[in-house]
DNA sequence: ATATAATCCAAGTAATTGCTCGGAAAACTC
DNA sequence: GAGTTTTCCGAGCAATTACTTGGATTATAT
């Protein structure tokens, strides 16, 4: 159906800032005034280039929403990888902390921007991009599950690890999205990662009898 | 801004139908296209009824899709108030179950409108009705958290409350859009149950050692 | 039976939308 | 420096949109 590619990619510099400012003014209006007030004029003029040299670059509206999706995408999934990294030979519960701060740290520096991505424009969430950064928060709890030591055993592995996969996703959202103070945010997001424990591991990480490894 | 209520109400039969026939025809073309394929023309010619007609009742396309949700909300408030006096008396496991139950099925009879709504039409999360379903999610959530015997005590109650009700509710949501048969959604309703006990009690519900009262 | 109110409607309007056209200017290539 | 490619642009078009107009038809009240 619709193409959500660029149709060109910018080849000298001066493209290359109109393409960035066609991306940037996008996300500014997606900011101010949600995705309904979102149109390719507008988006031309916040940008301050010319309608048609959008339309150089970008087949469509679509086009440009999904190439800001990955734009911020990426950075996300950088920020993950490299906490993964430093997660890894950790106890379980410091791991789950740290890598559900990262997550909702890195969503957080663009909270209004991802808010209206992820829940307003409807195609967003089936974009392939933001597939995979789901995808991957699912293998994080599979992981958890099964490194944590003395785990009680689920019923049913793999749904389970798929219901404790979307609830992680949403809450991450929810508390990146919330307009809360930097210390607040950091509160709630450590009782996230101790929710996250309890339903994974069955028992609280800091209650009596339960020891690391 | 926007005015969300019709502007006038049906007072004989003949345009209750009418009235009827529009939310239901809006309901129809949401199911099938989606939000973004929703023009109050189209929704009219789908009703059967005038353009103009439409416009008899509502003032714009947002009250017609605001009193939509408003009546599959009330289908729902009705289902969960029913199922919270049923749980009433019950131990904290099988009123959670019981109660979870309610929430994914009355939601899954509508599932495709419901994901619609919930999930793609920018508006619709902030309409009183839907706020006022999350709120009285979040009270369960709390009630069942100082019910349950033994409960592990949670280091920032106000604020787990909170979180297990976003997650509970996302997770509600996600399991009752699912196009699964209703065998496998009870079975994830079931399980997506138990992680909410997790959550709040910190142990599994049907562990050793877990007895109820 | 007549008056009043409720209900219906299709054609049409004004505004907005996404997107194209035709060509000018600037940057690279040789 | 000539030729080629890249980049730029705003006026304008075709389609679509939400919504109005002016009046006909049907029900209700007295």
């Amino acid at each position: 159906m619709t193409d959500f590619k660029p149709k060109k990619w910018p080849k000298q510099a001066r493209s290359r800032a109109s393409f960035d400012a066609i991306l940037e003014g996008a996300a500014r209006l997606l900011r101010r005034q949600g995705y309904e007030a979102l149109t390719t004029n507008r988006i031309a003029a916040e940008a301050g280039v010319g309608i048609a040299t959008l339309y150089e670059f970008f087949p469509n509206k679509e086009a440009i929403v999904a190439e800001l999706v990955a734009r911020l995408m990426a950075k996300v999934e950088a920020n993950m990888e490299e906490a993964f990294a430093e997660a890894v030979g950790q106890d379980p519960w410091p791991a789950v902390i740290h890598m559900t701060s990262r997550a909702v740290g890195s969503l957080a520096e663009d909270r209004e921007v991802f808010h209206v991505l992820l829940r307003q424009v409807p195609f967003v969430p089936q974009l392939p991009v933001v597939m995979e950064t789901r995808a991957a928060l699912a293998a994080l709890s599979q992981r958890v599950r099964i490194t944590a030591a003395g785990a009680l055993d689920l019923p049913m592995p793999e749904e389970d690890a798929w219901l404790i996969s979307e609830m992680l996703y949403n809450a991450i959202l929810e508390v990146a999205f919330l307009d809360v103070d930097e210390k607040k945010r950091a509160e709630l997001t450590k009782e996230l990662a101790r929710l996250t424990y309890r339903m994974a591991v069955g028992r609280d990480p800091e209650a009596a009898g339960s020891v690391s490894r």
